[in-house]
DNA sequence: TTGTTTTCCTACTAATATGGTAGTATAATA
DNA sequence: TATTATACTACCATATTAGTAGGAAAACAA
C-alpha cells in the first residue's frame, strides 16, 4: 500500500509552483529538477499527468514553464495524487474497470469501502497550502 | 496504493478461521480454498507469512489444518495486513530500511507521517470480529 | 529568420514486485 | 505403512516502476 515517485514527485513540484504562486511567474522544470534533485525527463512525464488533468497553466519558450491554475488552498491532494498516481482504491476489486466476479458474496469487501473512506477524506481535507 | 491479493486473502482465510473459532476445530487450507475459489498452492504460501508472526495454531496430517491463536476480537486488522503485506508505509521513505537522504529537508514528508498514521490508526481500531 | 529554450509526445528499457506453479520434505494420524 | 496436511524452496510469466532517449512544436530574442 504505497505512493509510488509519481505521486511524490508530482507534490513536490506543486508545492514548488505553490511558493512561487504570488509571482505570477512561469517556473521551469529544469529549475525545479536541480533544486529537488529529481531527473528532468521523468519530470516532464510526471507533469504530462498533471496537465492531462489540467491542473496547470504552460509556457513554451524561453521564459516558459509551469504555474499553478488557481490558488494553491483551492487544491486538494486527493485531486494532485489521482492525476499523478491513478486510482487510489486501496483493492483493485474497488475499481470500476476491474469488476470481482466474487463481490456480492464477498467478506472483506465492506471493510475496503471503509478504508477508501477513511484515505480519501483525509485526503481531500488536506489542501496544497496545508504542505507550505 | 494498493493492498495486493496477499493481504487480501490473509484477511479471507482469518475470516473463515474466526468463523470456525468456537468448534475450535483445525480448519484445512484445502476447505477454504475451494470454498473461496483461490490456488491451494498460493494461498499455502501466504499462511507461511501468517505463520512467521505467530497468528495462528496448525497442525499437519489427516484431521490437522490452522486454527486462531486468540479470539477474533484480538487481532487487528492491522497485525494481519502487516503480517501478509509487509511493510503498510505510504511511501518508502518512511520505511526504516530505505532512508531517504533528503529527508532532513523533504517538504512532503511531515504530511505522509500523518497519512500514516491516519491508516494506522483506523487498521488497529478494526479487529478480525468487525469483519464477521 | 534563425537560434535558443522550453514544453509536448512517443518509444524504449532495466529492475523489481506480483501472482502464481511445482516439487519435495516433514509431521500427524488412521 | 499409507494418507493427508502443512512447511519450505525454487522457479516463472506478467505487470509496474522508474527511469532514458530522441525529437517535434511553440515562444521568444537577437
Amino acid at each position: 500500500m504505497r505512493i509510488s515517485t509519481r505521486g511524490r514527485y508530482a507534490l513536490v513540484v506543486m508545492i514548488n509552483l505553490a511558493r512561487n504562486y504570488d509571482s505570477d511567474k512561469f517556473v521551469s522544470l529544469k529549475e525545479i529538477s536541480e533544486k529537488e534533485n529529481i531527473s528532468l525527463k521523468y519530470l516532464e512525464k510526471i507533469m504530462l499527468l498533471l496537465n492531462k488533468d489540467k491542473l496547470l497553466v504552460t509556457s513554451r519558450g524561453n521564459v516558459g514553464g509551469y504555474k499553478l491554475a488557481k490558488s494553491p488552498k483551492e487544491y486538494t491532494i486527493f485531486e494532485i495524487l489521482k492525476a499523478s498516481e491513478g486510482d487510489l482504491k486501496p483493492v483493485s476489486c474497488l475499481n470500476g474497470d476491474e469488476l470481482c466476479i466474487k463481490k456480492d458474496k464477498c467478506s472483506v469487501l465492506p471493510f475496503f469501502y471503509e478504508l477508501d473512506s477513511v484515505i480519501n477524506e483525509f485526503l481531500n481535507s488536506k489542501t496544497l497550502e496545508d504542505l507550505l
